[in-house]
DNA sequence: GTCGGACTTTGAAATGTTTCAGAGAACGTG
DNA sequence: CACGTTCTCTGAAACATTTCAAAGTCCGAC
């Protein structure tokens, strides 16, 4: 009767004796059914080995069971760290969830969310490439549960999740300040990044309001923001001038942090006391540093529970307004600021 | 007609005054439908809007377009960079990627494959908790294509892609032995771990073979393989009393290398002349320690690639044959074993 | 004119579920 | 014993596709 398909509801109804409406009852509102055929049913399907199709369950009731992230960069664990904390929430909502990696690619990023909107999950996470690109309005003009993470979004057709930028840059060069250095380098790029931009803000903000001069806080650009930047950007600041040469470099994420700290260290300089190292993000590799990296910390994990939370409201909550979450960095201070020998 | 639902195969049919059965052609089949219509049908498919409805297909056509992988640990880049291979693979074949994470934890890995039956992907990779858990017997029974990513498994009713972890045990301790060293701790655990003996099994099969005296080649067992096993590995090592500490230390991986690292330096020794490390798996942090690590290098995206190869062959491929597939880890030297005054 | 073939298009069946109106059964009540 | 209730169960319709046999259409050759 089989013959090597995988047994379908049919198959369990047959063998149980009872029918096809039963089975289902007993998969979705076992409470309507009498313990004796529930009994019965179950029974058939450990026998037969049934698995519900998800494909069928999902046509049929409109409604899928899954969610899904598209990372920015598989690359940096600070996504993995969203990722774990959507995948909570989205196992606490008994959902699955589907991460995509865009790469920093905009093609490939649209290659992911038109085959997600093809699987008709039930919300899409993302952290965008461009976050104005059109094709975040398109889904959302389509009525996808659409959420921002770590990145803001102009207009307020959906909802985004992140972290108060310009104060976290504050706080870093605040700390720099208050360890008594006096010229400060913020390093990060493509300042057309929005985060770049707001970060160098926060930090302008603060020296400025410290009243230092403007000439004290220099700007290195970074192509990116990998290791490898992070690297070659502590060649340049080798090659500065003394005179010129900052005590300090504000980073603007961990990974330049961490290259920052290698090709430093490479070079014989001491850390912190040569160069102050700030980094941003507080990924597990800062504190596992050779010199320990202070850092500033996003609650990474919350801010991918809390996206998830709000793509579900929106997809359950006929109400759902659209909100702007934003969390509040802090300053983890470590060995990369702080000698020994000199406590705070 | 639409109101408000996302439109069918059937508006876009009614849209375009042609059949359903043609407009399924023009997705499927375009080389049958003749130029005029299929211009005529993808213009209605434009306006609208129209997304194909990939349960109904896979429901129909009884076929997923998605494969999965089952990783083990989602803090270990590693597992992230075998998921990239993968993710490249299933790309070049046109399909999605459902990644999830067990996190080590047998139950949470059943929940996924549970839901992946569900869900009737076309394969699973997975890297298990246990390679010897009967479920995976039970997914092979079913039929589901599956290849084991960065173990071995007994028996031979599925495929599986590794490293040869003897062969890296034995050239992570022949090169510390070339490196003049005389007493080595082997780091890692729990020894249960097939990986975990079988790189201890190499190196000290070279140890011995190289003349040395077993009781100079010390095993530290470690509870699991973090940076915070390995830092307190280290402290464990410091520990030791003069004449039993060992000059080098080769680690199970590279975030127990990184941990001991890390708390080496801020032990105050110097990194290599006081201790040595090698890790192992070559991860992209390996190398970005301020004190570049030497690790034995897994081809990690290589495996990822090469399993979904596995995996699709069984998936498409009447006559698939199941293989264990071993590649050749190689050293990769540098400055945590081979300081600059005293190169190779 | 008719025939045969090549090329297009159609319509209905099938896929595995869920849903829902209603049929039956069992049972206490008046 | 007829009646209303409550509890179970049933059967058919619906979901959005793909597939495939069969029906059309067109065209040149005889």
């Amino acid at each position: 009767m089989l013959n090597g398909r995988t047994p379908s509801v049919k198959d369990v109804a047959a063998s149980a004796g009872v029918s096809l409406g039963t089975v289902s009852n007993v998969m979705n509102r076992p409470e309507v059914v009498s313990a004796r055929t529930r009994e019965r049913v179950e029974r058939a399907m450990t026998e037969l080995g049934f698995v519900r199709n998800e494909s069928a369950r999902q046509l049929r009731a409109g409604t899928s069971r899954t969610l899904a992230y598209v990372m920015l960069d598989g690359t940096n664990p600070f996504f993995h760290d969203v990722a774990q904390g959507i995948e909570m929430a989205a196992e606490d909502a008994d959902l699955s969830l589907f991460i995509c990696n865009s790469n920093s690619r905009s093609a490939r990023e649209e290659v992911h969310l038109d085959r997600l909107l093809q699987q008709r999950v039930q919300g899409i996470l993302i952290t965008p490439v461009d976050p104005a690109a059109p094709h975040l309005d398109e889904l959302a003009r389509r009525g996808v549960p659409l959420v921002v993470v770590d990145r803001v979004r102009g207009g307020d057709n959906c909802c985004s999740v992140a972290v108060d930028d310009v104060l976290g840059g504050r706080i870093a060069v605040e700390h720099l300040a208050e360890q008594g250095h006096e010229r400060v380098a913020f390093i990060g790029g493509p300042d057309t990044l929005g985060q770049v931009g707001e970060r160098l803000q926060g930090a302008r903000e603060i020296w400025s309001s410290l009243g230092r001069s403007p000439d004290d806080l220099i700007y290195l650009p970074t192509e990116a923001m990998t290791v490898a930047d992070g690297r070659s950007a502590g060649e340049r600041l080798a090659g500065l001038p003394a005179r010129r040469r900052p005590t300090a470099a504000f980073c603007a994420n961990d990974l330049l942090a961490l290259g920052l700290l290698q090709q430093s260290i490479g070079a014989g300089l001491r850390v912190p006391e040569d160069l102050a190292i700030v980094g941003f993000d507080d990924i597990e590799f800062a504190a596992a540093a050779a010199v320990p990296l202070t850092s500033v910390r996003q609650p990474r994990q919350e801010l991918g529970r809390a996206a998830a939370q709000l793509v579900l409201d929106e997809a359950t909550n006929p109400d759902h307004r659209h909100s702007q979450l934003q969390f509040t960095p802090e300053l983890v201070a470590r060995a990369s600021t702080v000698s020994r020998s000199r406590p705070i």
